[in-house]
DNA sequence: GGTGTAAATTGACACCGTGTAAAGTTACTC
DNA sequence: GAGTAACTTTACACGGTGTCAATTTACACC
């Protein structure tokens, strides 16, 4: 899925790449939402999804909260695309699939919601965004499609994503909107 | 389409509610995909898409016409919601559905670009920003899955859509980013 | 070696969606 | 009444998912 961005992801190409029979994939998955979903989980543990949660979630001040964690799922995203893409694309069709999209998605909107809220403790939430509206903005900008287009269809690096979505959020919804810094990304302590 | 948003745009689905056989509609439109490309080009006339990017052209300083975009596209997206969503549907499966929408999603960068352009003229591009990659940004912020996402998902009603947008490119995009202004919006001489 | 069992294979099939083909119907025109 | 265009009906090819049943392979245990 990896090699081929998600596309391709029929139960064929998968028990061919695998070296088995298509009836053995069905015996051990089921069904294809379920293969995703699965494999959805086993990605996460392979590529430590807990393990780099966990360096986000030490930041406590809101804005040092707001960078880690837009450096911490921006640089995740890419690990994860070609599975994200083949879960996306049965959404629609699929139940489970569904589920399981949306459990992922919800996730990263509780991270939002954290983040948000320290931001506001620290009093630094701009005027005019509520809570729910701000975690709402956050979410929808750090998509896994809003990072596809930047990223691959406008060809952006990914130090430049994540510099920008940094940059672009605390523009957005940081009291003062700090204007003079350039970059204050992984520099600091 | 529309009232179904963009779900169940089988062939079979639509000669019924045609009124005529799956056969008629092949034989009219010679495959979903032409059709959906087709429909698309009628519906922009009917919603009457040129008239209103007239509206949006006459505006000329960069920070006007970026309010005026976004507004004009914020606004047209709800008209067309259900066919882009069919659209991006077959997108994946098809040429010729990848090609309409990206002859479409096209015509919004460009319009982005002369947006950004026109603020650079007036040196009120963000300085951190290059044209090239302020468009990108533009243009994703403006994508309808974005759109989706905030209004459908989120709940954003389409003025607080249209309002938080101006605002939040106004920021990201503009020096010196107008902070006291709380809309700036429909309320135009 | 012989037996039992679990895993995998093979091949057939149902179902659904797109798209094609051909024959027949309806309706309108000249 | 002949011709023609639009439409219907029916059948089918193709590719994908998912199911089923019979069979093979491999391994463990006596």
């Amino acid at each position: 899925m990896e090699e081929r961005r998600g596309r391709d992801v029929r139960m064929r190409d998968i028990a061919d790449a695998a070296g088995i029979s298509r009836q053995a994939v069905y015996d051990h998955f089921g069904s294809q939402a379920k293969l995703l979903v699965e494999t959805t989980r086993y990605v996460d543990e392979v590529k430590g999804l807990e393990e780099r949660r966990r360096r986000f979630r030490e930041a406590t001040g809101g804005v040092e909260r707001l960078e880690a964690y837009v450096e911490f799922w921006g640089n995740y995203i890419p690990d994860v695309y070609g599975m994200a893409k083949a879960l996306l694309g049965t959404r629609e069709s699929d139940e489970a699939a569904g589920a399981a999209w949306d459990d992922r998605m919800g996730a990263v909107r509780e991270s939002c919601r954290l983040t948000i809220e320290a931001l506001d403790c620290d009093g630094m939430l701009a005027p005019e965004w509520s809570r729910d509206e701000a975690v709402d903005l956050m979410w929808t900008m750090l998509s896994v499609r809003n990072w596809e287009q930047l990223t691959i269809e406008c060809g952006w690096s990914q130090e430049r994503y994540v510099g920008h979505m940094q940059q672009l959020l605390k523009r957005a919804l940081v009291r003062g909107s700090e204007r003079g810094r350039k970059r204050s990304g992984k520099a600091r302590g």
